[in-house]
DNA sequence: GTCTATAGATAGATAGAC
DNA sequence: GTCTATCTATCTATAGAC
């Protein structure tokens, strides 16, 4: 049964994105699927295919859950969407184990390149959305600034997390010009 | 002598800076120090107490670096000299495995928070210095966009990451609005 | 092709020697 | 007080049974 490579692979992300990098190990991820760690070794033989179909699985979920909220033409609804998504722990414990991996693994690396350009991608699609001003810059500002906000909130663990980067993320837009405006430069 | 105690203290922040948080082992910190596991083991008796006193180290570290151009009063400067602290990989490594720590051990958490305030704290001066307007959404931004810089920098390793992290904070101090000023709202 | 017993390596912690 | 031999748990990987 093919399907069986599917079941290892939910318990392997679900193992992710619950326990992080450092509880995301061949044994447990084995318990979880309901099969011996050296069955699992049959599927995935060595721990860093397991992780890469991992990663595979999990950047393809972040982006769907972007792109359920493309066409968004309020900078105050897209900025409490985006939050929304970044607000969830477990995305952020996933994809924090899967920057750490990069950081060691070449193969993961590449992967996690696609993946900041298909960010890219859809955060371009959505200034355009919202009317604002597009540029590389901008693009990336936004890029960094939800990554930080969710990576700052799952360390501190603040009770107001999701109002707080709602906000942060909707005073950026509030600061971008809009489309065909020269850059923003206050009266001096 | 209990400056040996110093001397694994050294030997762990520089496991965890270049090994990174899963390389992090008391067999392989040991060995760096120059001392048995099992003795490493009298000076911090669990495992987390020795990434609680890394932690601090790290931490003390970090906010030292950020201190060195405290009175900087031009925004080019200062976000050239986040930007470079910020792209130091090593620092960036560190953060991340307490991040991650911080995610797991509570007593690491509450470290993370003071961490957190300290920050916050240096960069409304950075901003007082700079003459620009000091709001508590204004500070969050900048923490969250430098943190989001270094940790995307980390996982997709690009040639050209301190000279497009110094861009992008420049350009977002380009945007904040200066003392006395109203928020800035482009003319619509 | 599917699955498992087992090896081999490495982790963290402790009881006790000096 | 300083240090180490050693135990137990847990990890990844492989050789081979069905």
């Amino acid at each position: 049964m093919q399907d069986r490579r599917q079941t290892i692979l939910e318990a392997a992300l679900a193992t992710l994105r619950e326990e992080g990098y450092s509880g995301f190990t061949q044994p447990r991820v084995a318990k979880r699927a309901g099969v011996r760690q050296s069955h699992l070794t049959y599927y995935f033989p060595t721990r860093l295919e397991l992780i890469e179909a991992v990663a595979r699985a999990a950047v393809n979920g972040q982006l769907d859950a972007l792109d359920a909220f493309a066409g968004e033409t309020s900078p105050k609804v897209t900025a409490a969407s985006i939050a929304n998504v970044a607000m969830r722990h477990e995305n952020t414990r996933v994809l924090m184990a899967l920057a750490q991996a990069s950081d060691e693994e070449p193969s993961i690396r590449s992967l996690f390149r696609e993946f900041a350009d298909a960010i890219a991608l859809r955060i371009t699609r959505m200034l355009e959305s919202m009317g604002l001003a597009v540029s590389k810059e901008h693009v990336a500002m936004i890029h960094a600034l939800v990554v930080g906000l969710a990576v700052v909130e799952l360390a501190v663990g603040r009770s107001d997390g999701k109002r707080r980067a709602s906000a942060a993320i909707e005073a950026l837009f509030a600061m971008l010009p809009r489309t065909g405006e020269r850059t923003v430069q206050p009266s001096r």
